[in-house]
DNA sequence: GCCGTTTTCGGCCCGACTGTTTTCAGTCG
């Protein structure tokens, strides 16, 4: 994996070059920027896509032109970057790890070096030490302690959140402003309203008129560990989950503005704003702007893009993947939405590792208005997960008949979650597959196969005729483990020429398939289920989750097999 | 260095907060 090491190296290059008086060079500071950005977010790695396509494969990737493409190149030919290698003769500063240090950037990393030839965060620490910082014209007392504060929040500062962490925390903060009393409107920003699968740090927008009250409520708050910063529109606190949060308070006037620009990403915003210019105005958070310094936005945030001639898109749209273009042509596409789910292909019950029996997941389903769910428990292999065998099995699909009817207004489908054992066979017996209503399989065993051998594996199983859907497809759990080593390009062809439905698996530590791989898929022309994978009836809730990740990947209702009426499904399952 | 509904040159988003300053540079998002 080159990417993280290649965009390590741009921001090196882009902080040795901000350091060069020549006002022309702010450019190209920025452009490194932004390509550390791209490879740095990159799914696929860089080395894989110049192996596949080439130079101009690389060229591509926002942001990536001839100059940084040839360096990229370099780099994987050679394991070397001579601008880099240049620059860092000059500037021999780690700057890499030092500007990890919050309020500590390039600039004054250097100023570091000049004044006491520190380089790395050890010298950092010995200069701390001996009280050597304060001294420095520019430093202060305060610059001293904030820099030993820095850096021991170092490593817990830097690491993302996994989403399903990370929101519920954004909604209680919500729920404790709305219940102070001091706040009229409050909504969720950033990356968590994009619900992008980890978050940096949590953006909340309110409206008040008691700014101060706000300020002071927020850094009482019992979540609260300690204050980062704070002013009159803006706080920010560290949080005891050990995330960052900002607060903004702006004027009614202002929110919809408010909200469109901390929604970003940053590449959507540069871009809406550069047609905001195009058009003669100024957009920034507190509204767009004529030439008469008139606000033409209004409290909304659907004012904002209206006034420049867009559509509105869903948050989850928002990351500059072309959406802005087709937003100005009135073409966006209509994304799956909550509205559009039918039905839940992956539930389990107390049969396998479930909490509840299957009439009471079918019951809890049919209150939140499915028409029917696939019951999926697991099979002999997964024995820790109490998988039953085909004996098992059979009667099990039994009592599933059974409870269907005993219940009326909801179809419980019968189906399984079949192992698919290390040389690609199922763990069940063909005789037993061939009763139920589907059959859904995944991968839980022997997860460090080689890529070869795995891609072969899941597409043996994929092509025996006995698999519909293929459950969180790359079983990667979100910062614990890796996505399995695959070929995806053959695995989603082998789904297209096998008709298997491929899952977006909406359990929040999975979220699997990404946007990213959704993407993919669907140039594959392969279809999805969107589930929760519940494994107790509150988890029906996870749907949320599921339907945000299909967004994020554009994915639309007529993809989405459940989403059909059961009589269409069972035609999609064609046994 | 990148990029294209100002298109192969000449632009490149914008504001809040902080510390150390007498008016602003640096950092961050």
């Amino acid at each position: 994996m080159y990417n993280s090491q290649v965009a390590g190296l741009f921001d090196e290059i882009a902080d040795m070059l901000s350091l060069d008086e020549r006002k022309d060079r702010k450019f190209e500071v920025l452009a490194y920027r932004k390509a550390a950005m791209t490879i740095s977010s990159l799914q696929e790695d860089v080395g894989d896509i110049y192996r596949k396509k080439g130079m101009y494969g690389l060229m591509e990737l926002p942001g990536v032109g001839k100059g940084i493409s040839g360096a990229i190149r370099e780099f994987i030919e050679t394991g070397r970057m001579r601008k880099y290698e240049d620059l860092k003769k000059r500037y021999p500063i780690d700057f890499k790890n030092l500007t990890r240090i919050r309020g500590l950037g390039s600039k004054r990393a250097f100023r570091l070096y000049k004044e006491l030839r520190i380089k790395s965060i050890d010298d950092l620490k010995r200069a701390l030490a001996k009280h050597r910082i304060k001294e420095l014209p520019g430093f202060g007392a305060k610059s001293e302690s904030e820099l030993s504060k820095g850096m021991e929040t170092l490593e817990l500062s830097r690491n993302r959140m996994a989403l399903g962490l990370a929101l519920p925390e954004a909604e209680l903060l919500v729920n404790r402003l709305k219940g102070s009393g001091l706040v009229d409107r409050v909504a969720i920003a950033g990356s968590t309203r994009r619900m992008k699968e980890t978050v940096g740090d949590l953006d909340i927008l309110v409206t008040s008129s008691h700014n101060e009250k706000v300020m002071d409520f927020i850094s009482r708050l019992n979540e609260v560990q300690g204050v980062t910063l704070k002013g009159p529109t803006k706080i920010t606190v560290r949080l005891k989950i050990g995330l960052s949060c900002d607060v903004r308070v702006v004027d009614d006037a202002s929110f919809g503005a408010a909200l469109q620009y901390f929604t970003g990403n940053k590449d959507h915003n540069v871009k809406v704003r550069q047609i905001a210019v195009k058009k003669g105005y100024k957009l920034n958070e507190y509204g767009l702007f004529d030439r008469k310094n008139r606000n033409l936005a209004g409290p909304d945030e659907e004012s904002v893009y209206k006034k420049l001639g867009m559509d509105i898109m869903d948050p989850e749209m928002r990351e500059d993947r072309g959406e802005v273009e087709l937003s100005l042509q009135h073409r966006l596409p209509r994304l799956v939405s909550l509205g559009d789910i039918r039905g839940d292909l992956h539930v389990h019950t107390n049969h396998s590792d479930g909490a509840n029996t299957i009439i009471e997941m079918a019951e809890a389903a049919k209150k939140i208005g499915r028409e029917y769910i696939g019951i999926t428990d697991h099979t002999k292999s997964e024995y820790v997960a109490g998988g039953m065998d085909d004996k098992k099995f059979v009667k099990h699909l039994h009592e599933i008949d059974y409870a269907n009817d005993k219940l009326d207004g909801i179809r419980i489908l019968k189906s399984a979650e079949i192992d698919i054992l290390k040389d690609g066979s199922l763990d069940l017996q063909d005789k037993t597959l061939d009763m139920m209503d589907y059959r859904l399989a995944s991968i839980h065993t022997n997860l460090n196969m080689q890529k070869e051998e795995m891609t072969r594996r899941v597409v043996k199983a994929m092509e025996s005729g006995y698999v519909d859907i293929l459950a969180h497809p790359t079983d990667r759990i979100i910062n614990v483990r890796n996505p399995i080593n695959m070929d995806l390009d053959r695995v989603f062809q082998a789904a297209a020429d096998s008709k298997v439905v491929l899952e977006i698996d909406g359990y929040p530590e999975r979220l699997d398939l990404n946007d990213e791989n959704i993407i993919k898929a669907r140039g594959y022309k392969a279809k999805f289920s969107i589930d929760t994978d519940s494994h107790r009836d509150s988890h029906y809730m996870l749907m949320k989750y599921g339907i945000s990740t299909a967004k994020r990947g554009w994915v639309t209702p007529d993809l989405v097999v459940n989403a059909l009426p059961l009589d269409k499904l069972m035609k999609q399952f064609r046994k």
